[in-house]
DNA sequence: GATGCATTTCTACACAATGTAGAACTACCG
DNA sequence: CGGTAGTTCTACATTGTGTAGAAATGCATC
């Protein structure tokens, strides 16, 4: 999965926070993402890099309407299991990173994946008979 | 925590392999990775590559012997650790990407997991009196 | 159907990261 | 003190990303 860079990452943190399909303009005015010098980004920036997240796979868009209405192929969720699921697979010894994993989560965290853990054992093909 | 190029990556996964320090002659043996032409890589090409690594926090050295030493500054499983605790940092849902998380690893880790926040317990804040 | 404007695509450039390596410099053995 | 192994400097190509103007296109309306 290729990596986003910062405006690309904007670009998609906005779209994974609704699922309403939205205009390049209004994605510009909602960032509100200054350019260095503070003045907004122009239009066709925002075009080019909605085009760039297509290309990449992140974003769809419906080209009946005449503003493309963009909007996220993936949720956020799918995007950081992906993430998760990367990180964990160069990784040779993975009960070991799991183990660090774990030992760095809060207690909290400990305890939502403790129930995940039970609900999940309950559809898992391991225990029942 | 910077990114890691495949060269650079390469390098790393061979440092993370054993905790014996290595010479950059060593590494471009060892890796047998071959540039685009086929030839293998020129040892300031390692050099460098093990320098920037040097510089973005992956890699010391130890300066006192001629062929400097190289050697893995963290454990791989640090490394991995620290991917997972970034790919998490972002979101804002942090259970909904835990759940597909947990909904994607093997039978197997699932038990891992569930033997390592056992252990976890023990130590943790949270349960104890 | 021609025209004009909104919208999109093309093209372009700057800047950083990375792969790659020669040139220049340095340290140490003898 | 000189030579050579080894290191650092400098440099260039390529790629990804931010940025946006120029050129092309679609569509509503006359």
């Amino acid at each position: 999965m290729a990596t986003l860079g910062e405006l690309e990452r904007s670009i998609m943190e906005r779209l994974w926070s609704s699922d309403e399909p939205v205009s390049a303009a209004e994605l510009r005015d909602e960032l509100a993402h200054k350019t260095s010098a503070g003045n907004e980004l122009a239009l066709t920036t925002m075009l080019t890099v909605l085009s760039r997240l297509e290309r990449k796979g992140f974003v769809d868009r419906n080209r009946k309407v005449r503003p493309h209405l963009y909007f996220a192929v993936t949720s956020r969720a799918d995007h950081t299991s992906e993430l998760l699921r990367q990180a964990l697979g160069a990784e040779p010894d993975r009960a070991a990173a799991l183990a660090h994993f774990v030992g760095q989560v809060s207690p909290q965290e400990a305890e939502t994946l403790r129930q995940l853990l039970d609900q999940r054992a309950g559809q898992s093909p391991a225990e029942p008979a």
